[in-house]
DNA sequence: ATGAAAGCGCTAACAC
DNA sequence: GTGTTAGCGCTTTCAT
């Protein structure tokens, strides 16, 4: 080949060149661009033509490194499941988020904890100076990483409940997930079931655990047995063994409450392979609403959630914070719906 | 409130300081730190303690700043349709792609584009030095953003086919969506199909093309009629729609390929309102083996495509053209495989 | 093998 | 209102 022909022959202007075709000091030209000094009309024009005909984009290293800011803030996805990887939960978290900071032009990095190594990995990286305030998703219960690092000094948000009065500098956004649950068998006590059991998610992650308790509040209240629940993943399989057990134990249940989706695809599988109708026989509700959920046989009843606002609050709560306005109270509910499909 | 406890109040260590605790020179402590040069073992040593002791972590603008390197490489996310967002493909790019770069110790900066506003802040996001490089998602037929950003001498891979001979600097990954689908629909046709239906994804993507290729080569080569087809976008709706056109033009078809496996959910509900039963009467056939597949009823034939190696090979591609030695050729395809299950 | 010094590109404090 | 200057923290010549 006949070498590498440098595209890129002439160097990227710099504040140096912008200022000098502009016939200013640097200075002048650094306040004409960004900063708020005085700048006479006649100068500052002057600058952004010169900028503008030479294709400047400021060094956003030299920037960071004077003040002290990196214009980053982290997405750590603390991911010990699976379940951001089989429903889209995620990519619309990520939505939520990079909108809001899209706004307040700060960039997103992400970095993913699946082992160990990468938990020991992402924490070096958030300490490193590389963001200035992190986001954390699917954190389990006992988790202490959200704590080490806004002990650390860094805003942190989490998705997720954590104690109504988190450690300094640590927020949360959640979604309402046991009135999301509590809506969910509520309905199915309104249409009659008696019967009514669940399969929720992990009991390490409170979303499993709160709408576990919504059906358990809905129950009591209605004085109706609490008895049949059984928990595991957010999963098809955990859904499809729990349905076989639960049937064992009560072959005349009528109702089985899903802590996701998934989980209730998984249920109707097992319904199905127990000759069961739905809703005829036993009525289903799922959470989540993912976009399967609209094409199941039947279409899913199920619980809807805002993931995508929660994205947003998220990083709407962290820009606050490194506005020096810490959010208070510093946490968010948001609520939660139920759609009604042909299920229950 | 009785005003700011700064808990970080002893500034982050540098480099200077890590030098004066070890007693040398802040060149030296650099050296011994990461650079190549030389440096006596015990210099090193007290180096490494100090920094150590002093829980230093190198302030990576100064280093970018310096190297001219960001060590960053961005994803952006060209999404003008909703096709990541509603099944897992994003997530399962996005862990491929980490997975490889973390290794290097390159940060991933995501970044969405969905709207022309947004895309025009991605190209000046792109060229505005934040990254070394940029791994393209999603990518439609016309778009000239890519080969844009490679000419700005930014290293670029896309996901996608593109040209075989793509522009300088310019590189890409695919599945081998063709032979996946010729796989599919031989497994029809061996099965003794012969009315083969295909409901495509969008024609500006290659996925959406190759696949209704695939699914013209076998029927042609087969000697059967290839007149059933209709193309939409990735989703239910569009299955669901195009089944119900598809049966009024022709009552007998006894299959259907479809593009996704959320059109072929679709297409089930579709068959199920039109009272055929599958496969008995009707044979379907979906793409991408999304979770969800194995919960439809019946369970969902489906082609796999291995998304979580796609975009590990993007990432190594995009780390191989930083080190200076691009790939050649400029490209990859992996391979698909059928998953049979009940459907068909 | 080590120290001294230059400089990456930028902002902000300070003179004028 | 504008120019000058002093760094931000790091890597890398160049001497020694």
């Amino acid at each position: 080949m006949s070498g590498d022909v440098e595209v890129t022959g002439r160097a990227r202007p710099t504040l140096e060149s912008v200022a000098a075709r502009a016939g200013v000091s640097r200075g002048t030209a650094s306040r004409a661009l960004g900063g708020g000094g005085p700048v006479s009309p006649r100068t500052r024009a002057a600058v952004l033509a010169a900028a503008e005909a030479l294709g400047y984009r400021p060094n956003l290293a030299a920037r960071s490194l004077v003040l002290g800011r990196t214009g980053n803030v982290g997405l750590l996805v603390s991911e010990s499941d699976d379940r951001l990887f089989t429903d889209p939960f995620f990519a619309a978290i990520v939505r939520g988020v990079h909108g809001e900071l899209a706004d307040a032009g700060i960039h997103l990095v992400l970095t993913l904890a699946q082992t160990e190594a990468e938990r020991r990995r992402a924490v070096r990286f958030a300490t490193s100076g590389h963001v200035d305030g992190l986001l954390l998703i699917s954190v389990r219960g006992g988790d202490p990483l959200p704590e080490a690092l806004a002990a650390q000094g860094l805003p942190v948000v989490l998705s997720g409940r954590r104690s109504a009065e988190p450690a300094a500098g640590l927020a949360w956004v959640d979604a309402d997930n046991r009135d999301g649950a509590r809506q969910a068998v509520d309905h199915l006590v309104r249409t009659g079931r008696r019967r009514i059991a669940t399969v929720s998610g992990p009991a390490d992650l409170a979303a499993g655990r709160d709408r576990m308790a919504g059906w358990r509040d809905v129950l009591r209240a209605a004085g109706l047995p609490d008895d049949l629940h059984t928990s595991g993943e957010f999963d098809l399989d955990s859904g499809h063994a729990a349905t076989h057990r639960l049937l064992e134990r009560d072959p005349h249940l009528d109702a089985v409450f899903a802590g996701s989706d998934l989980i209730a695809l998984g249920v109707l599988q097992a319904l199905r392979e127990a000759g069961r109708q739905v809703p005829d026989d036993v009525a289903v509700v799922g959470f989540d609403d993912i976009p399967a959920a609209r094409g199941s046989d039947p279409p899913l009843t199920t619980v809807r959630q805002p993931v995508e606002a929660m994205g947003a609050r998220m990083a709407a709560m962290l820009l606050a914070r490194l506005d020096g306005t810490p959010p208070d109270p510093p946490w968010a509910v948001l609520p939660t719906a139920l759609v009604v499909r042909s299920s229950a």
